[in-house]
DNA sequence: GACACGTGGCG
DNA sequence: TCGCCAAGTGT
């Protein structure tokens, strides 16, 4: 065993965490590969806290692999709602549809078979392999990355893809013959709890005298990250549109940005005046562009739609752009619709699954209620 | 190889 | 307010 593995696994002994996902059991017998292939897809770019009250809540509506196949998109979206990265509910529902057609309802032990399955990669196939059948596959997360970064002082940006076949063949050297599942665990703890992303916790790290970066005092200064492009920020509008107690909304297309999400129909708009935006400083309104906006929610909407500025905004942001929804009250002369629209009673909003942005929406017109009589409740 | 893909917490 | 960051995968 390793200078590495050897600390390491004493100190997962005493101060490693204790995980629901690690005591996992199928008829008493640990552990279920299903739980552990789930909580590694809630994981991906996902922090422990985040995760823990959507692990209890999706293991309790698909508690297996056949539930899970059995079930409807947006029951899975539902589940998914607010922890983002979407793809994945949509991934995870697909593959177990996979397993139980093609595998006969038991998660693949083998890597070549896992990768076959849509949102897994490389490190959640060596990671479900490690930590449920206790095979010897190294994993290159997040953690891992930044300790490995660290330890051997590797000063050039792991994303570069030499860079990161060295991470790899450095994560599959270091773990040992035995007790793989122990050392992927005890590494991926350590990487949260003491080899953390800002001011590591050094003095009570098991491998800091073997660590280079420690050693050279640039702990604080690993993994080095190239300067990254101010994200853009663009202006939506979407509209609020009742029937009596019904709301229309909308379902997204399944692919892309939250991909079969629902939410009150709007869209970008391109040519919104900066002086039209109040949160820009103006008190100016969005009077003067409603034409385009008539056109983007009469698009989304199939039907002409008489307009009212709500005066309300909300602001989001995602990775790669800031967005700010400005909010309208919506009328239309025809009820009649068809998927992917829908008119839904107030109260069943929260059947359906919304984005976190949309969420929003919903809050801040119940918010305004008391107020607002006109616009929500009537 | 670069980019899309969410969200909430933190300094 | 803003940028950075977190258990990656798909295109």
């Amino acid at each position: 065993m390793s200078r590495f593995a050897m600390p390491l696994l004493r100190w997962y002994k005493k101060a490693g965490r204790d995980l629901p996902w690690r005591k996992t059991t199928v008829g008493g017998v640990p552990p279920d590969p299903y739980a552990i292939w789930v909580s590694e897809i809630l994981l991906q770019q996902t922090q422990v806290s985040t995760v823990l009250p959507y692990y209890h809540r999706f293991l309790s509506n698909f508690p297996t692999v056949q539930s899970l196949a059995a079930a409807e998109i947006d029951d899975v979206l539902k589940c998914w709602q607010g922890l983002g990265y979407y793809a994945r509910a949509r991934n995870l529902l697909l593959a177990a549809r996979r397993i139980v057609d093609r595998f006969g309802g038991t998660v693949p032990l083998t890597l070549s078979e896992l990768l076959t399955l849509p949102g897994i990669g490389r490190s959640s196939a060596g990671a479900i392999l490690n930590i449920a059948f206790s095979q010897r596959h190294p994993i290159l997360d997040g953690n891992v990355k930044r300790i490995l970064v660290r330890v051997f002082c590797i000063t050039k940006d792991p994303k570069e893809r030499q860079v990161t076949e060295k991470l790899w063949r450095l994560s599959e050297s270091l773990l040992p013959k035995t007790r793989a599942d122990h050392f992927t665990q005890a590494i991926m703890d350590l990487g949260a709890t003491i080899c953390t992303p800002a001011a590591p916790k050094c003095d009570c790290c098991p491998v800091s005298r073997l660590c280079k970066g420690y050693q050279k005092g640039l702990q604080n200064k690993l993994p080095i990250r190239p300067v990254r492009k101010k994200t853009p920020h663009y202006d939506y509008v979407c509209a609020i549109i009742r029937n009596g107690e019904k709301v229309l909304i909308k379902k997204r297309q399944e692919t892309g940005l939250l991909g079969g999400l629902w939410e009150f129909p709007g869209g970008r708009v391109s040519n919104l005046c900066s002086d039209a935006s109040p949160s820009r400083g103006s008190k100016v309104g969005m009077g003067f562009i409603g034409k385009s906006l008539n056109e983007i929610i009469e698009k989304e909407v199939g039907q002409s739609v008489a307009l009212t500025p709500l005066g309300l905004e909300i602001k989001h942001a995602f990775t790669h752009f800031k967005m700010t929804i400005h909010l309208f009250a919506g009328s239309v002369r025809k009820s009649k619709t068809q998927l992917p629209l829908k008119w839904v009673p107030i109260d069943q909003l929260k059947e359906h699954p919304f984005s976190s942005a949309h969420q929003k929406i919903i809050l801040k017109l119940q918010n305004v209620r008391q107020s607002r009589r006109d616009l929500w409740c009537g």
